[in-house]
DNA sequence: ATCTGTTCTAGTCACTATGACTTTTACTCA
DNA sequence: TGAGTAAAAGTCATAGTGACTAGAACAGAT
């Protein structure tokens, strides 16, 4: 345990101090099989507790600005990226959060799509990094990584939340890969687009992707609301 | 608009207040049809803003403990219930959910079974009324309590949260009472009871309902696990 | 003692969704 | 021109569901 940590009866006087965090998911192709995979970008604290240690891009909230306004613009401040889906996940509070002093987070999700997540800017401290092994995080940030994939996986497979992840055409090949990256396990390609086929949400165009060594896929158009898809309280 | 609203300057300085509330769930039979429905208890507010009006149960975050324990502690103290069921269900942080200072409200939302429910005391500031028809609550209440209303019927479906509202052994059709109180709708009791008997966390005793005009009902017993049913990242 | 109304319990039938699999189509590259 | 690849369409067996029918087992009334 740091040896800066505060004793007991100083923390208990004064009030939590309350934070946003934002776990940024977006699909980059790995590096050597080429197939999408989940990437996040993480941010390197420059001061104690942790640091130098990666954790979630966060800060505290201003005053005049709601919880998702404020994930919103520190998800822009790190990463410089506008989030194609941005949910709610958890509040965070456990008494032994921070060594210093007790902090209540508020959690936020958020996926990008792939040309927003080509713009991402690296900085010596800023670093993107694949959802699984991303080392050891400051504070509980590991518990809350899991957690939100934990949720990305149901979410994906009982909502429309994979066209967050795609442009605004795509051949049914490229939703499958969103899955599959997701979900971590292959699926089968006739099936899986019999099943496509059947929602209504996604339409056909009359366009095809040319360039492959194979008969050229159609391309489609996910037409349902890109608005919050159920999960967050009415607004 | 309140004539004690603090101007824009002065909210801006203070730190947004943090504090947590509940909305508790119980089945209670309807005073006309008997049918189990759904009711969950409001407390009276004694002070301004919304000063006689009735709202959620809740108050604010002791420095010492937990988010979920501040959410039981004030479960207890103003209604006496302990909850089986408790968890998160979203941090309502708007600009203006309070006239006076900014509040951060972290919900949490439980249910409590009917022996415990017969204990619950009313008094002049504890009233218990229907989930429907709870006239104008202070705050954003009115929303907090339809947000949970939402995630019951969610989660009643896909997991096997009725049985919180369930004591150790009980008869098919009074689970079938659950489900049509949370849903609000009536079901088939034999495909309903097809369904159940085909799930292995519920095992038949060797009991029987006696007292009904008719044949007696087994009694089936729930024996899946009573911990967080997922929902809430790993402790 | 028998009848009646009630719910419990078991079962049937048609329809839909799904997993596993096969076949044909349409492209590129050697 | 043939080989390789993925797209696209279709087949088949199986599991689950909604709608429905019918017998079983009780209490209370006749």
């Amino acid at each position: 345990m740091p040896v800066y940590s505060a004793n007991v009866s100083e923390r208990a006087q004064q009030p939590p101090e309350l934070a946003i965090s934002t776990v940024i998911f977006a699909l980059r192709p790995d590096p050597e099989a080429g197939v999408p995979t989940l990437w996040l970008p993480l941010v390197r604290r420059t001061r104690q507790p942790f640091r130098d240690r990666w954790a979630l891009p966060g800060g505290p909230l201003s005053p005049d600005e709601s919880l998702q306004d404020a994930a919103a613009r520190n998800l822009q401040e790190t990463t410089g990226l506008q989030p194609s889906y941005l949910e709610q996940l958890y509040a965070f509070g456990g008494l032994d959060r921070s060594p210093v002093q007790r902090v209540v987070s508020i959690v936020y999700w958020a996926l990008v799509k792939p040309d927003e997540a080509a713009l991402a800017r690296e900085t010596e401290n800023v670093r993107w990094v694949r959802a699984d092994g991303l080392g050891q995080l400051a504070f509980d940030h590991n518990r809350i990584v899991e957690y939100a994939l934990w949720r990305l996986r149901n979410k994906v497979e009982y909502s429309s939340i994979a066209y967050a992840f795609l442009g605004s055409t795509f051949t049914l090949a490229q939703v499958r890969e969103v899955y599959e990256a997701v979900l971590g396990k292959q699926l089968d390609p006739a099936n899986f687009r019999r099943q496509l086929r059947a929602t209504p949400d996604i339409e056909p165009t009359d366009e095809y992707l040319q360039g492959g060594r194979h008969r050229p896929p159609r391309l489609y158009r996910y037409t349902g609301s890109t608005a919050q898809l159920s999960g967050s309280p009415p607004a």
